[in-house]
DNA sequence: GTCTATAGTTTGATAGAC
DNA sequence: GTCTATCAAACTATAGAC
C-alpha cells in the first residue's frame, strides 16, 4: 500500500498483460512444441509485435522461467498430499491419480517440469522453489504415513514418472498406463509401507 | 556380388563416410543436445562444409533418422532377454540392469529414442524397426518365463522407463536411481511374476 | 506502451565451379 | 566428392519514433 492508486493500477494492468502472455504461450507451445516456441508468434496471439514483449519479461528465457514456476506451482496445488496411517492407502491413491492427471494433461508442461531438454535453459531458483516444496511435502506426508524408507521418495517418483512418460510417449490422449496407477500405488506399499509386525 | 569391384569399394568407402558423420554427430549432440545439433558444426567436426553432407545424407531428419535406427539396434544388442523360469529372477535382473546401463549412458540417445521431443521429426518405419523387435523379443521372454499378464510388458517398461528418466533428470552420471533396480525388478515379480499355486 | 525498422546471427538447403 | 558462394528464412534482441 505504499504505492499510490495510480501506479497500483498500472501495475495490476502489467500482471495481468504478462498473464495473458503466459497463457497464450502456454496454448502455443501446445501446438507446435516447447522449444517450438517463437516470439513472433507469441505476440501475434496476443495482438503485439515480438518487440512489445520485451515490456514484459526481459528474453525469451524469462518467458520459459515464468512458466516453469507455473508449472510447478501447479503441480503444488495438489495439497491433498496429506496422509494419514489410517487412511494411507486411499490418500496415496488419490495423490497418485491427481499427479498423474495433472502431468499427463499437458505435454509441454511435463516436458518443462521433468526433463531437461531445452537448450541452455535452467529455471532459476524463484522458478524452481515450488517444486522444491512440493518434495518437501511429499517427504513429510510419507513420514506421517509411516514410510520412513530413505528411498520411499526416489521409489514414488521414479514409479510416477515412468507412467506419465510411457502415457505422454506412447498413447498420448489415452488411459493405457493410467489403468496401471492404482497397481503401481499398491506395488509400492507392499515395499515402502509400514509393516505390521516389527523387522 | 552384383556390383563391379570398384563400385564395390566406392560404396564401402561411402558407408565409412556415412558411419564417421553419425559418430560426430553422437559426439556433437552429447555436448550441445540433441536439438542443438547444427550441420555446420557437425561438418566442421568431419573436416568437411555443411553442404558436402548432403551428399551423404538427403537432410537434417535423415540424420536424426540414422541416429535413431542406430539407438534402437543399440538397445536390441542386448540379447540377454532370453528368460527361463528357473532363472527367472536372474534374467530380469541382468536384463534390467542392461537396459537401465544403456539407456543413462548417453543422455541425448535416451531423448531421442523415448521422448517426442524433436520439432517435427518423426522416426521412418525402417529406423523404428528395431524398437519394434526388441518389444517382441521381450514379450516372448516374459511369455517363456511364465509371466502372462496383458499389462506386464507395460509396467515393465514404465518401471525402467521411470529410474532411467529419474537418473538423467536428477542424477546424471550417479548411481541414486540405479541402485533401486533390483528393487523394481523384486516389485515386478511380486505383482506379475508366476504364481506358485493355481489360481 | 506499442510501434517500425533493423541489426546481427544462425539455420537448412541449393547451384555450380573445380 | 568437396568446395565457394549464396539464398531464403527464421530467430532474438535493440534503437528510437510516436
Amino acid at each position: 500500500m505504499l504505492e499510490t492508486p495510480k501506479s497500483d493500477r498500472v501495475s495490476r494492468r502489467r500482471e495481468a498483460t504478462k498473464a495473458e502472455i503466459l497463457g497464450a504461450a502456454w496454448d502455443l507451445v501446445g501446438e507446435v512444441g516447447l522449444a517450438g516456441l517463437s516470439l513472433r508468434d507469441l505476440a501475434a496471439r496476443v495482438g503485439m509485435r515480438a518487440p512489445s514483449l520485451y515490456q514484459y519479461f526481459d528474453s525469451k528465457h524469462a518467458i520459459y522461467d515464468a512458466m516453469f514456476q507455473q508449472a510447478a506451482q501447479d503441480m503444488l496445488e495438489i495439497r491433498s498430499v496429506e496422509v494419514a496411517p489410517a487412511t494411507l492407502r486411499a490418500d496415496l491413491l488419490r495423490a497418485a491419480h491427481q499427479f498423474f492427471d495433472l502431468a499427463t494433461a499437458n505435454a509441454a508442461r511435463a516436458q518443462l517440469l521433468f526433463q531437461r531438454t531445452l537448450p541452455g535453459f535452467e529455471p532459476s531458483p524463484a522458478a524452481y522453489a515450488p517444486a522444491t516444496e512440493l518434495i518437501n511435502r511429499l517427504q513429510q506426508a510419507f513420514i506421517n504415513g509411516g514410510i520412513t524408507h530413505p528411498d520411499a521418495l526416489d521409489a514414488w517418483t521414479s514409479l510416477l514418472s515412468g507412467l506419465v512418460n510411457q502415457q505422454l510417449a506412447n498413447d498420448p490422449g489415452g488411459d493405457r498406463y493410467k489403468r496401471l496407477v492404482d497397481r503401481f500405488v499398491d506395488m509400492f506399499l507392499a515395499d515402502f509401507g509400514p509393516k505390521k509386525k516389527g523387522k
